[in-house]
RNA sequence: GGAGCGUUCGUCUAACGGUUAGGACCUCAGGUUUUCAUCCUGGUAAUACGGGUUCGAUUCCCGUACGCUCUACCA
C-alpha cells in the first residue's frame, strides 16, 4: 500500500472554475504535495454538445494565478498523455467491450424516446421518475430481452445504441470514505448507467474509472454530489478487475449560497454582488460575464487561504495559512462532512489580513495594474513601495490603494469642499494663504517642521489646530481619508502640499 | 416519491464522554488615532427536537424534523 499519490483533478471544460472548483483543486493539490505526489489536470471534454471554447485555457490560467500548477496536463504532457478524454476516445471502448463479454454490461437501443416513453408508461406517485433499471430492463430492447439474431441484426443495420451496465440486483456496496467513514448503497437504488454513448464517447462513469486507472491515480478526490453515483464506479473498479489498484475516495462538502440554502452557484454572485468565478469570465455563447476574485483585487495567497478554511481547519485558533503551511499541515480527515456557506466579509478580512502583511514590492507589482487602469503615473517605484508601505494597512482590495494612495502621485481631481464650507470664513483662508507662505518660506520636507510652523501660525492667528486639520486634509487628499497630514505633507513634497492648498483655496 | 449525505453562536468553526461550550467574521459598547482605516479592550450570541446507553453526553445509538445532493446518451 505504498504506492505514488497522484490526484486529479478532471474539470468539464464549460466554463468559468468557481469557488468550489477551485477547492476541490487545492485539496487535491494540497494533498499530493503534502504526500509528495504528482497532481494531474484532466480534462473531461467527453460531451461534444457542452464543449466551450476556452474554458480550458482559463482553467489553466485559473490554476497558476492560485499556484496550483498541475504536474501533468494537456498543456504540461506527462507519461500518461493524452490528458483528453476526447483524444482518448479509442481507449474507452475495449473496456466497454470487456464489461459486455463479462456480463457485467449490455447493449441497449432503446431510442431517447422510447425510454421517455418508459418514463411515462411506469410513472407512479410514489415514483415519479423511474429509472432504466434492472426492474424494467427486461421490457426494453437491448441485449438482455432480445435474441442473439434480433441483436446481430440491429447491429449489422449500424443502429444507434448505447452500452449499459448491468447493476446487480439487491447488493450492497460499501466502502470507505476519507471524510466520511463507511457509505453504503444498496444496488437496486440504482440504475443501468450508460456507460458508453451512442456517439462512441464514454460517459463520466466510464471514463473516470478507465483513466483513473490508466493513470495510476491512487486517490480520488471529488465533489459530494458524486455520492450517489460512488457504486457505480466501486462496481466497475471490481467488474474490470483492478479492485486492488483501487483509489482511496473522499468526497468534499459542498460550498452553499450565503443566504438560504443550496449550492453556491454563479448566479448567486451577481445577486449579492460578490464573485464567485476565480477570474474574469465571459461565456463566448452567450457573452455572459462573471466577475472573479482576481479582477475584485484579491492576492491569490489570500484567495488560496479562504478557500482552504471554508470546510478544513488544522484543529488550532490559527486561520491564516500559506501554500507552505497548508501542504504541511492540511489532512483529508479533518476536511468537514457539511458543507460551508459562503461568506464574502470574511473573505474580505482574509485579503486585508494578507494585504497587510504582504511584502511592499510584491504588492507594488500587483497594485501597478489598477494605478495604470485609472490613470495615475508612477515614475519612482521605490516611491510606490514606500506609499504602499504606509497605506496598505487601510485597504481591504487592491483597487483600494486608488484612493488610499493615488493622492501621493497626483493631487486629488475631486476635493469634498462641502466638508469644509459650513465652517468655512476668511480668518480660515487667511490662515492657510499664510500657511502657504510659511510652507514656501521653510523649504521643508519633514513633517515635524511642517508641523510646528502649522502650529505656531495657529497661535498667532488665534486659531485651534482642531479646526484647522481636517480642512488641510481635505485640500491635500481631498476627503476626510489618509494618514497623518503632516506626513503626507512631506512626503509629497511641501511644493506640492502647497500647490494642492492654494488650488483648494479657489474653490472656496 | 426514493436513496444517500448532513445539522454547535447570524456566518466559518474548536471541543476525538467530564470545559463557565473556545476562536474568527459580522454586530454592539468603549479606548488610541485632532480624519478615515488600522490597532487595543470588552459585550451580545450556539450544541435542531425526542428518546435511549452512561456516574456523566455537543460527542455514542435510535427515531423525528429540517436541509442538501443525486435520481440524463451532463459532468
Amino acid at each position: 500500500m505504498n504506492k505514488r499519490v497522484r490526484v486529479r483533478f478532471a474539470p468539464s471544460p464549460t466554463g468559468g472554475l468557481h469557488l468550489g472548483g477551485v477547492r476541490t483543486v487545492l485539496f487535491n493539490y494540497l494533498f499530493a504535495k503534502k504526500h509528495g505526489g504528482d497532481f494531474i489536470l484532466r480534462i473531461e471534454d467527453t460531451d461534444q454538445s457542452r464543449f466551450v471554447p476556452g474554458a480550458e485555457a482559463y482553467i489553466l490560467q485559473t490554476l497558476n494565478w492560485c499556484g496550483l500548477t498541475p504536474d501533468e496536463s494537456p498543456e504540461a504532457g506527462g507519461p500518461y498523455a493524452p490528458y483528453r478524454q476526447s483524444e482518448r476516445k479509442a481507449m474507452y471502448k475495449q473496456y466497454a467491450e470487456q464489461l459486455i463479454d463479462a456480463g457485467y454490461a449490455y447493449i441497449a437501443f432503446d431510442t431517447p424516446a422510447e425510454i421517455e416513453e418508459m418514463r411515462n408508461n411506469f410513472k407512479t406517485p410514489e415514483n415519479p421518475s423511474p429509472q432504466y433499471n434492472q426492474a424494467v430492463r427486461a421490457k426494453m430492447r437491448n441485449s438482455l430481452s432480445l435474441s442473439k439474431e434480433e441483436v446481430d441484426a440491429l447491429l449489422a443495420g449500424n443502429t444507434p445504441h448505447v452500452v449499459r451496465i448491468k447493476m446487480p440486483d439487491n447488493e450492497d456496496v460499501t466502502f470507505t470514505d476519507m471524510i466520511r467513514g463507511e457509505v453504503s448503497f444498496n444496488t437496486s437504488q440504482v440504475d443501468d448507467k450508460v456507460l458508453l454513448k451512442a456517439d462512441g464517447m464514454p460517459t463520466y462513469h466510464l471514463a473516470v474509472v478507465v483513466d483513473d486507472y490508466l493513470m495510476k491515480i491512487s486517490h480520488a478526490f471529488r465533489g459530494e454530489e458524486w455520492l450517489p453515483s460512488a457504486p457505480v464506479h466501486l462496481l466497475l473498479w471490481k467488474y474490470l478487475g483492478w479492485a486492488n489498484d483501487m483509489p482511496e475516495w473522499a468526497h468534499l462538502p459542498l460550498i452553499l449560497k450565503p443566504d438560504g440554502n443550496g449550492k453556491l452557484s454563479k448566479r448567486d454572485g451577481d445577486r449579492l454582488g460578490f464573485p464567485v468565478f476565480a477570474m474574469d469570465w465571459t461565456d463566448p455563447k452567450t457573452n455572459e460575464k462573471n466577475t472573479g476574485f482576481k479582477e475584485h483585487g484579491f492576492l491569490p495567497e489570500a484567495f488560496v487561504n479562504l478557500l482552504a478554511v471554508l470546510g478544513w481547519n488544522d484543529g488550532t485558533d490559527q486561520e491564516l495559512f500559506s501554500m507552505t503551511d497548508l501542504i504541511e499541515k492540511f489532512s483529508m480527515e479533518r476536511v468537514h462532512k457539511g458543507g460551508a456557506k459562503f461568506n464574502y466579509e470574511k473573505a474580505k478580512w482574509f485579503n486585508a489580513e494578507w494585504i497587510k502583511n504582504a511584502d511592499n514590492a510584491y504588492l507594488a507589482s500587483l497594485v501597478q495594474p489598477y494605478f495604470d487602469e485609472a490613470g495615475i503615473q508612477v515614475q519612482d517605484k521605490s516611491y510606490l513601495e514606500k506609499i504602499i508601505g504606509i497605506t496598505k494597512e487601510r485597504c481591504i482590495l487592491l483597487p483600494d490603494f486608488i484612493t488610499q494612495a493615488g493622492f501621493y502621485f497626483a493631487a486629488p481631481t475631486s476635493i469634498d469642499t462641502a466638508s469644509i464650507a459650513p465652517k468655512w470664513d476668511d480668518a480660515k483662508k487667511n490662515f492657510f494663504e499664510a500657511l502657504c507662505t510659511a510652507f514656501e518660506n521653510s523649504n521643508s520636507n519633514d513633517h515635524t517642521v511642517l508641523e510646528n510652523i502649522f502650529k505656531e501660525l495657529t497661535a498667532a492667528h488665534g486659531l485651534k489646530p482642531g479646526e484647522l486639520m481636517l480642512p488641510m486634509r481635505i485640500m491635500l487628499v481631498g476627503g476626510k481619508f489618509g494618514p497623518g497630514v503632516f506626513e503626507i505633507a512631506a512626503t509629497i513634497g511641501v511644493a506640492n502640499a502647497v500647490a494642492r492648498i492654494k488650488h483648494a483655496l479657489t474653490l472656496l
